[in-house]
DNA sequence: CCTGTGCTTTAACTTATGTTAACTTTGGGG
DNA sequence: CCCCAAAGTTAACATAAGTTAAAGCACAGG
């Protein structure tokens, strides 16, 4: 029963099996989402945070006059607005990008999970740092990076990221995204988003066929991505604070 | 003794005076540290938080050939890094804008303190979804806004911030950023920026004098700002949440 | 009170990216 | 299997913002 949750907090933390077992309580009364439809709106109180089974959405916020920022993707095993606990209002919606499957997850689960685990405790809130590393990052590529550098930004994040919960094939994956959604994700006009496409694809970098989408060379997209090192996205738990949760 | 923190958190959740004697326990041997010093480097192994009490910080990013981009400000009030907790490694570096007066927060420190009081940890909780907003906000503003409204939207933000932790004087705020920083948090150049803050002043939106800016018509920054709601920042607790702490 | 160094401003010119619009491809429903 | 709507591509042209450079300020240190 690897979910894509499990599978990623695993890669963070060392979870025993009694740990993985109580997890999947998360997975309990899994509902589904049409694409299109919007999970969670802007401004809207909530009283519950999403786990996404599968499927894409994205977080984004649009303006009066039309114009949209997508914020981030949330994938298979992301959990969406655990601020809601301490913050009634959305600031930001999440639309669903393809039919999706998830479960809510109330305040008294969560509490119920880390109480019995510190293991889990920390491998959640690992996953909220996560994704703030993620927000960061994706900001320094919309305020920094030229076009053609933010677009591979952006296929090496979503690659890395899908990987990271088992949802990647080799160096390939669906890519359920339309150019426009792209562009607005990288703050960028969806007639540039094609044409750096191209060019990825024409520089050997990429290769698309249909919605499956190949990091043929992923040297080069880190490379254009501007990623020197390996300080993008969290690092795993050190040792130390793993020995301290026995 | 309401520090910068303190007027904060009070704002967000009803806090008991026992909470607020609790809280002083943070503000414990301050340090100092000169102006434009790193903080913290990104990269580098991290063993405690910092909350500033006095002066101004930013988190950055800087690529291998000098591009920057500014991520957010770090004001009085603010708690840098409380990932640090669970990963080691800090994904981007703090810089001293001014000279500081800060104080490392050890995990003893807050798990003490969130087990003796549930507003206190719901508070902290709240300050970090606070900060999670302001980040999406300024991706908002980086990746689709004009130049115009992004210089807007930052001194919006920059002015909001101030008041809630009470270092506004009115509509006027001390600006210790130059030019060339602002531009690299509004993903610009110096000189558009200088252009822009000119702009502003003809319009008789701002007045600048020396290093003391004044938000003379905050309607109309708001307008420009494209802030046509107020969502951009974090809400209060709800009064339900907030009867269940008693 | 001078002086230099680092900000800010302004102007002239360049360029990356946006816009508009036409054409092509893709894929789902009848 | 065909057709239509939606998505992607390409080209020509427009523009917001970047770059370079030079001049004006402002304040810290002598």
């Amino acid at each position: 029963m690897l979910t894509p949750l499990i599978r990623k907090l695993a890669r963070a933390v060392e979870l025993t099996p009694a740990d993985i077992k109580a997890l999947s309580v998360l997975g309990a009364n899994p509902r589904r989402c049409a694409a299109g439809h919007s999970l969670i709106e802007a401004g809207r109180r909530m009283s519950a945070a999403v786990l996404v089974h599968a499927g894409w959405a994205f977080r984004h916020r649009t303006l009066s006059d039309g114009r949209r920022q997508v914020m981030d993707f949330v994938l298979p095993g992301d959990i969406c607005e655990p601020t809601v606990f301490v913050t009634p209002r959305a600031g930001f919606s999440v639309q669903a990008l393809t039919e999706l499957s998830y479960s809510l997850i109330r305040p008294e689960d969560v509490l119920e999970l880390v109480t019995r685990s510190p293991r889990i405790g920390v491998a959640l809130w690992w996953v909220e740092a996560h994704e703030e590393a993620i927000t960061r990052a994706h900001l320094v590529a919309v305020g920094r990076l030229t076009a053609y550098e933010r677009v591979a930004y952006l296929l090496w994040e979503l690659w890395t990221r899908l990987t990271l919960v088992g949802e990647a094939e080799g160096d390939g994956f669906a890519m359920p995204a339309s150019q426009e959604l792209i562009a607005d994700a990288a703050g960028l006009s969806y007639v540039h988003v094609s044409r750096t496409l191209r060019r990825l694809e024409r520089e050997g970098i990429i290769r698309r066929s249909k919605r499956l989408w190949h990091i043929v060379d992923a040297g080069r997209i880190q490379q254009a991505a501007q990623l020197m090192d390996g300080l993008h996205l969290a690092t795993p738990l050190s040792r130390k604070i793993q020995q301290r949760l026995k």
